[in-house]
DNA sequence: CTAAGGCTTCCAGTGACTGTAAGGTCAAGG
DNA sequence: CCTTGACCTTACAGTCACTGGAAGCCTTAG
């Protein structure tokens, strides 16, 4: 399987799997022209990877999940450990994410939004109007 | 007013504020002996992309609030587009982290986490146990 | 034989900083 | 006067995870 139906395949784009490569996070073998050529196991740790990188993984973290997976004797509760850590990370950033649209919300709510210039969320950034503390 | 105070009553860190005058967001004066010097004008300045940043507008968005800050003919309704378009990507980020932390949960709920090598988290990555169309 | 499309490598750019090195400046203490 | 330490300066490299582009080789269809 050369690179062009891998990424179809994984839907990963190709750009993506030779710096998966780069890097070291896969090795496929090449045919006599130079061309990568992905075995059947290539695949499943592209899908791996894949599917990790979608729920957020760092490029790092799933070399270790890689790795995990291919350690017949790992423990369970280190790849649970890894997993809830991330999830408090995205727990973080969401609530980070809703604070900032929260105070957004507040100042575009305040602005007409019309020709004339004066302009709450300006206001609110310049640090006038912040009588409430909400920047 | 130098650098260092500059950053203490801006809470932006030192080398932020050089790499914003790198990149064209201020443009300090200079004392004799070539060190930064920050007028009160300055420091609203600072203030005001502290402000922009902390909710998330990106270097560019800033750019065009100052600007837009700076024009007393600006159109409030400029302004109020730009915020409006940023709320959505933000709720668009948060809905994907959503997204990621419920799939990633379900894995862990499933997981034991001990000793035991056998792991549904990883699995779940692996591509087995995707009767749901989970990942 | 040629043209299109896929493959290769290598280098540079993204965003928004952050780290580090090498060196100039300043105020206080001895 | 000298030193020490805390500032300040610049310039360059590194971060993360790709992404874009150029230059050139390989394969397949017509």
């Amino acid at each position: 399987m050369n690179i062009g139906e891998a990424s179809n395949s994984s839907g990963l784009p190709a750009k993506t799997i030779r710096y998966y490569e780069d890097i070291g996070l896969i090795s496929p073998d090449r045919t006599s022209n130079g061309y990568r050529d992905f075995s059947h196991t290539h695949m499943h740790k592209l899908a791996f990877l894949s599917r990790a990188r979608g729920l957020g993984f760092t490029i790092e973290d799933c070399r270790t999940l890689m790795s995990l997976y291919e350690d017949t004797d790992r423990a369970s509760a280190d790849v649970k450990a890894m997993a809830r850590e991330h999830l408090e990370k995205m727990e973080d950033k969401i609530e980070e994410l809703k604070a900032m649209q929260a105070t957004l919300s507040v100042l575009v709510n305040k602005c007409h939004g019309d020709n004339r210039p004066d302009c709450p969320i300006l206001q609110g950034l310049a640090g006038e109007n912040t009588e409430e503390g909400m920047l």
